[in-house]
DNA sequence: CATGAATGAGACTTCATTCAT
DNA sequence: GATGAATGAAGTCTCATTCAT
């Protein structure tokens, strides 16, 4: 399971039963290990996603991510910026791995109704093995703002996905395999068909993932093929 | 209490189970509830969603919103019981208002592909004559947690709105005139496809509603007409 | 004295018994009083000069000074926009106080010798009257920073003074009492030497304030004087 | 341990009582102290001055310091003890040095009146030799507190100058060039005469410090000269 | 020895909520 | 009823100091 990657303080497989001056039940001391940056800021950025997931982003506050990160407050301050940095930090990186989750093991050659059908599938299953990152990182596209209040991120993020979907689109249009359509307004309804499956799904944990994708699908390549 | 109206979810806008003292007529009746007291609670559920549609949610102080309606900040809590009670009308009230607009001059008996594109029209022209709203309601169901941490809406909220369209596409289904599909996956698929473009001409402002929401109504036409 | 102005909490004269659980041994309970805001503002900035005199500027923490003052700590900020705000008001208006109490009953259009002998015995009061102002200004202006690290107050805040006293050498000049001199050289030299006496007696109680301002006035007129 | 060097006054940069393990020699014999050593507390030093000087007491971190000195933040506290020892030092070493430039080349057998016209130049200059020490001394001074919230530096550690320059105007007035006064209030006068010039110039680039100086020089001794 | 990652106390500030007026 | 002064909990962030490497 993703999310036991031994970032809980909790279950630290060696904090040991450290000589502490009379507080023997209290919580286990803190080692203070030394990491690397590289490993750090990405045990930093899976605490902020993991709390952000479950108490939302208005509950995600500092002290909630280190603790849950196994780490002092101040620590954070080393390796971002500010609270507004670490939140972007953890939905470009998380994003990123999003995108090649989908992306992995996808014939972009093959048939374009293939392709389609193909990544809404691995989008589906995205809600079995990322679960905690699509729920965090929709909390915080949606949250986080700028100091003068402006959205941090918009749609305007959306455009490098908007326009590979639509190159994906006009080669079926070329080849004969998608009729014509508007290109913009469908890869706009694809994703928002995507983001709405993926919402149902975590809300509803007893819909067959797999028959949704499958029957998405149906429904969407009907519109799209000739 | 006046500060408890409206109790739990989108698709119930007159939930009873509250002290309302002695009020014998239907909903319609607006029985003994003095002028004064509504008037003071639209304006600041008005004030409410200006404020978070501009300054996103994390911005909408208590102190915000009682400026920009005006009154004191004390007076807030003679109307609602608290801030996630204030926000939580908010939605209620906003969306009963948006549902309004759309289902008004929407003739459900007409044949029902023109049912289906008049109503993604009407939800098109939403995004002129209630910005503030689309976006403050967005907004809130994104941010807001009860106490423990937990959404206090989630698409369980929708299921109202699911089964009224799963009634319509199984209509046009008996009828002939939409083929066999999922109802389910296609009632989440239109709302999810609405949605979508609600936020999308939201962030582009130079795109055409009117022409957007035809082609969008085509495409997702083409996916359910036999 | 001064400094018993009734500001301090724990002589706070109706503090009553006050009903709290369990706590019957603890510091007496906040009543809530309300208050105009100039005596709010006065109390605060009064708070901040004991605050400062006594444990420095660096000492003079927002809980420090609100505890002070007998006010919760959030009540600053309703005063004061934040804490460099505070200081620039406490120094601002202390400053104000501390000149008129040496501009009070000196007789400007007395012979200038009588002027200056009669303004050093004045500042020299001050060092029995205003301790805690004297301290807590000397802190302040020499500690409190802009946000880009450059002094928040400098001898150009001086340069008003240095102006009415270079007048008055220039007039006694002109009437024949005082000798040719360099004004600007003799301003400056004249306040160093008020405030290196108002230093010196600060820590050398037991010396007699009101002989050291004779001397020190022989010293001064004797350089000055025809 | 090389950490605790010179204890208590500006006066006595000499201080035992401190365990610096066998070292029999004189204060003048540097024993077994190794070079390396004092080049780097001496590096850390000027370090700590120069950000003094230019960021203030406040802006003076540990961090600041370190980086200016081009060593790690560690190495800081291998030399001493914590930070109140580092700042105490530093003006303990710098004020030394700056007696030292006055006292440089200055015929203390001369006449007194020329004495105190060279001693006065002489302090001038070092507005233009030593601007962050002056600079960085007096912050240090007026900001440095115990624990305990008192200074650290008080006008005691004065003591030794202001006996000095007693002396000095004792013999002028024993050997006839001086007139009767009060030769402790003078030296206060004096020194306050001094500084208020140092820090004159020092925000005024623009004026002429030797024509100040000797401009001052006149006026100070047409108090003292008889 | 030297480094700088890590800690934790404490600083300033915001804001929902209460309550004297 | 209405106001907004007052409270206090909680949040973000800084920084002197420690200590694993």
């Amino acid at each position: 399971m993703a999310a036991a990657r031994g970032e809980d303080a909790l279950s630290d497989p060696d904090a040991p039963g450290e000589a502490r001056p009379a507080t023997p039940g209290g919580p286990a001391a803190a080692p203070r290990r030394r990491l690397g940056e590289d490993v750090r800021r990405a045990q930093i950025i899976r605490a902020t996603i993991l709390v952000v997931a479950e108490g939302g982003f208005d509950g995600a506050s500092a002290n909630a991510i280190a603790a849950r990160a196994g780490v002092s407050k101040g620590l954070l301050w080393r390796y971002f910026a500010d609270k507004h940095d670490l939140m972007r930090q953890a939905v470009i990186g998380t994003v990123e791995a999003l995108r090649d989750a989908i992306a992995a093991e996808l014939d972009l050659t093959a048939p374009v109704p293939d392709v389609i059908r193909a990544a809404i599938r691995r989008a589906a299953a995205l809600s079995g093995t990322h679960r905690e990152e699509l729920r965090a990182v929709n909390q915080i596209i949606h949250s986080l703002r700028t100091a003068d209040g402006s959205p941090a991120f918009d749609l305007g993020d959306y455009e490098g996905t908007y326009l590979a979907q639509e190159t994906l689109f006009r080669r079926g249009q070329e080849e004969g395999s998608l009729r014509p359509f508007d290109t913009r307004v469908m890869a706009v309804t694809y994703q928002g068909a995507i983001d709405a499956m993926l919402a149902y799904v975590d809300s509803h944990p007893q819909v067959d993932v797999g028959a949704y994708a499958d029957a998405l699908a149906d429904v969407l390549l009907a519109g799209m093929a000739r």
